[in-house]
DNA sequence: TATTCACACTAGCGCTTGCTTGGTTACTCA
DNA sequence: TGAGTAACCAAGCAAGCGCTAGTGTGAATA
């Protein structure tokens, strides 16, 4: 059953199941689908994975993980400057988002159905990475970079930046950092 | 059929589907769980609608005509002036949001389900709005009351406002409104 | 050499799905 | 009064769903 190990081959299959899920969305997703795109037989996805849920878990959880992971070294790597550290914080998010695409609109458009006790295990993740947000707008804040309610401005952040996995095209003239700089610039009241 | 009909009784259908799409999805909203919701056999709503995709495209048709009224109206009724008509389109825009949320929450996020024909009858619709977000965004823009390129503009800000669904609260302190005026102070170099 | 294990297979169960069919009821209006 | 029609219902079909049971196989382990 291998109900929580991570070997190579489970990484692979979950890798795929987002790729999919992305493509059908979740509840259009069918066992036999995945199991076809991963080479072998429905029956056999379930030596890996107890149920479809737990592969939405995997990979909402894989992706999370990751995120956390690269925003935490970006800003142990970077200056204390609040606007260097806002700057880095807006390049990490959409460089995981791009780079890490699949699992990540998984996250934010599928989190609904995952069940009770996976969504409880990830939320701590989530808030996890939430919470260094908020700790980088809270200094802006406070440096006068950029000015509004805290718990309002940091929603505000994160949805201009969630968004954009609807519209960005990575095969365009824009690069992810281009695309932080320009959202940073945007809301600090003094052109850079 | 009434294939394309606005009959009153077919309205009150469309709403009810709505608040279903939105409590459990569309994959998951079976034909029976809509019937129930509106209190006949599952065979009958076939009456009303060809098929599942037209309850949909009905859900989403009538939450963007309603918004792009809206939006028209507030511009037509308020100043030339920039900031006032960026401030009057950002209240439109989550004034609308919230008074109808269940077929914008539809709209956004049910958007992949509908098949092609309707996507493509719907598109224009959702164009027409956006030119009018567009047109004011340049307005500012000119003005030097925001700053950036007038596409990403465009995008961050409508994702940021969009994004709202997933964390406003109606029952709390603030206003749509305020949400509003907080939001495009946010923005705007020069707090108010 | 014997045993275990990871991984895959075949076959299919029990259930739900969107939708159809054929018919009934209640109301409107000439 | 009787034709037309909008709205509904009971019954069920064909397809597809997630998942299980039982089995085979080749490589690692004892």
């Amino acid at each position: 059953m291998n109900v929580m190990n991570a070997s190579p081959r489970r990484k692979e299959l979950t890798r795929l199941a987002a790729q999919l899920f992305v493509q059908e969305g979740f509840d259009r997703t069918t066992v036999r689908m995945l199991a076809q795109e991963m080479g072998i037989k429905s029956g056999s996805l379930f030596h890996h994975f107890k149920d479809k849920q737990e592969i939405l878990a995997a990979v909402i959880e894989e992706g999370t993980q990751n995120a956390l992971t690269i925003a935490r070294n970006a800003l142990n790597e970077c200056s204390a400057e609040p606007e260097v550290r806002l700057r880095t914080m807006a390049r990490a998010h959409l460089e995981t988002l791009f780079t890490d695409r699949n699992a990540h609109v998984v996250a934010l458009f599928e989190w609904r159905r995952l069940d009770d006790v996976a969504r409880a295990h990830l939320s701590h993740l989530r808030d996890a990475y939430e919470a260094l947000w908020v700790a980088v707008i809270d200094d802006a804040l406070e440096a006068r970079l950029i000015h509004g309610d805290r718990f309002l401005v940091s929603r505000f952040v994160l949805g201009a930046l969630n968004w954009t996995v609807r519209w960005y095209d990575p095969n365009g003239s824009r690069s992810p950092d281009d695309l932080a700089d320009e959202f940073v610039a945007m809301i600090m009241p003094s052109p850079a």
